[in-house]
DNA sequence: CGACACATGTAACACGTTACATGATTTG
DNA sequence: CAAATCATGTAACGTGTTACATGTGTCG
């Protein structure tokens, strides 16, 4: 529903057609979740189905805006005003992942913990690169792009707290001849 | 995917059937996520349609267990080896929310932050609670526990990060007659 | 003119979710 | 017996996603 409330927010501030809207989409949330245009063009008719949104007339060029109802500056003020709970997130499927392959017989669980760090690690140096370059650009990207730091962040710091928990409650299969990676227990991410 | 993913990976441990699938999952995720009993027929019949797993002979109890197939282990495999990457995770609610409410006029960030800071910090002390009396659980459902844990965590210190920026970016609308609320600006969270 | 960006729209599909119908088995 | 639990399955719907078809205006 990130989609359908967002591009509902963003008709208060009036009137758009979708080209715009997905404009001021990316605007906001920046290049982190392109938007295809089409998603634009389907969530309006839903958002027209279900009377939150009214088709203006045809412009000159061919544009065609759409405008916020009543009931659909409602919803937003309600969107706004209401917290998101656990339980309306989607399933996390790194953790899924992970829960999992505690449980299956067969997969070294390790080498999943240590491919993920990898992977996470690449994606914070990313941002980090990201954020160093756009240090002039909007304060909404700026928060988003802050916002995935600090996520990947936390899942290091989680990933490597599986890891001790791993080997707290898992002796190690076989001795390990080579230091498979370079890093603590207990590992500085700051 | 990650309930098509997780059910497969469950499979591999030998044939099951619908409940004890679903049972299986949630004794690994915990009560986090609780997985409607249809949802486990529907993935399984999109599952057996690609090829991924098979239906076994009807047991005298009525049961049809599923078993895997040799490209629903590849898959699996696959699954297991491949990172999660920031590309292929679900659009963040609360992000684009604080995002898209900073360009909306009209709308109170602050309150906003604030709102969801107070829900997050509850879900912290559940969370805690949680964990503190389900000690003697399964070393897969405390790490799931876990990183809900961090996750929440990371939410908290990005919301006082967003509110340190936006003061520091845009001044305080009017004069606050009452303190909004008791925390310091870099809160403590350990 | 041709290429490109702007702009709209639809059809088909994916996964996830819920509600509902149905039956077998256990247990008080 | 009645109720609860175990167990399967389907129908309908929601959002999100992509691919495709189509048209307009601009600019080299």
């Amino acid at each position: 529903m990130s989609i359908r409330h967002g591009l509902l927010a963003l008709l208060t501030a009036g009137p758009r057609y979708g080209y715009q809207l997905r404009a001021a989409f990316e605007e906001s949330t920046g290049a982190t979740w392109p938007l295809n245009i089409g998603q634009v063009y389907t969530t309006l008719s839903r958002l027209e189905r279900d009377g939150l949104v009214r088709p203006l007339p045809e412009e000159d060029g061919g544009q065609r805006p759409y405008e916020i109802t009543d009931a659909g500056r409602a919803e937003v003020e309600r969107w706004f005003a209401t917290a998101v709970t656990r339980t309306d997130r989607p399933r996390d499927e790194l953790v899924i992942k992970l829960a999992i392959a505690l449980t299956t017989p067969g997969v070294d669980v390790r080498t999943v913990v240590q491919t993920q760090r990898t992977a996470t690690m690449r994606t914070l140096q990313e941002l980090t690169r990201l954020k160093a370059g756009d240090a002039a650009s909007d304060l909404s990207w700026r928060l988003v792009l802050d916002a995935m730091i600090f996520q990947a962040e936390a899942e290091v710091r989680w990933l490597d707290h599986c890891e001790a928990s791993l080997t707290r409650h898992r002796p190690s299969p076989a001795a390990p001849e080579v230091a498979p990676a370079g890093h603590s227990e207990e590992a500085d991410v700051s």
